[in-house]
DNA sequence: AGGCTGACTATGGAATTGACAAGCCAGTGA
DNA sequence: TCACTGGCTTGTCAATTCCATAGTCAGCCT
């Protein structure tokens, strides 16, 4: 019923996960307010007022998050200008943002499984087919894996 | 760059994200040291002792997360008594839990490939082929779908 | 009876998160 | 020139998260 440790792992109290790249993203992405602007901009939200609105959090927690996911590059900001406006700055997600969207959708796909009576408000699909979307544990030849069948190895 | 809206979510200002599952699963799973028991968890460790310390947190830390993930379904609390040894109580994820396996993936996977230098410390494989094994989105016929083709409906 | 161990609980303090409210500033548009 | 607006910043306050240290408690072992 657990992933099964390779090697000098499989004594679980002779390592530390001391560089565990789970709580790395954690310190990155690991507040609600985080996550909730990375949805917010693959809903297409790109400019400040619109984020803190629609997320539903104040613009001091929103400016505060969107500055330090810039920082770590989840996002970057980039000038804009409508015409007979003045520049202004919107927010886009950088190909590091946009490797959240599985994380995003499984957290979504959980949420709606486990902590909704209805299976949740919205639902994902493919465009093309309209089949909806999931989020799965694949191997290289594209078949499932359970966690029974996982091994951690160390990297190298 | 982003999702398609659908319908009457096509005007993302006529619309909020009340019952939101990515915030819901936020408030349940949303900090680091929540996230790490569960990656502990899976690793194999069921006792208060060994969580406390192979994560790398204290005891009272420890206690109080694993007493509200008791509460709200994702671990559970089981008696076990080794011989000669008093009665105990170790915890193990539910299949609550347990889904929260693709997540836990995908954010380690956005970590290794975003936040370390040389790809993260370890690496998880298929223990039938030995390969790789990573989080995609899948849509019903096992074909990859990118973000944008990707769309929202309401649920019904 | 007394010690040991695993599993907590309690206390205090620092840092982070977030709500609410107010203020600021650079252009437009009138 | 003056109000307005989008896009922030600042300030205050409460709650949460976490660390460190110390203490408790049940029951098994001797």
């Amino acid at each position: 019923m657990s992933m099964k440790l390779d090697g000098v792992l499989s004594d679980r109290n002779r390592w530390q996960a001391t560089r565990c790249s789970i709580g790395k993203a954690m310190e990155v992405v690991g507040t609600r307010s985080a996550m909730l602007l990375i949805r917010e901009a693959f809903y297409g939200t790109t400019r400040f007022d619109d984020f803190a609105r629609r997320v539903g959090i104040t613009e001091a927690v929103t400016a505060t998050r969107l500055r330090e996911l810039v920082e770590v590059g989840v996002f970057a900001k980039r000038p804009y200008r409508e015409p007979g406006r003045r520049t202004r700055h919107e927010y886009v997600l950088t190909d590091m943002g946009r490797g959240l969207l599985p994380t995003v959708v499984a957290l979504m796909q959980w949420g709606d499984t486990y902590l909704q009576d209805d299976g949740g408000p919205l639902r994902i699909v493919d465009d093309r087919t309209g089949s909806p979307v999931h989020v799965q544990l694949l191997n290289d030849t594209g078949d499932e894996v359970g966690l029974d069948e996982l091994r951690v190895k160390v990297n190298r």
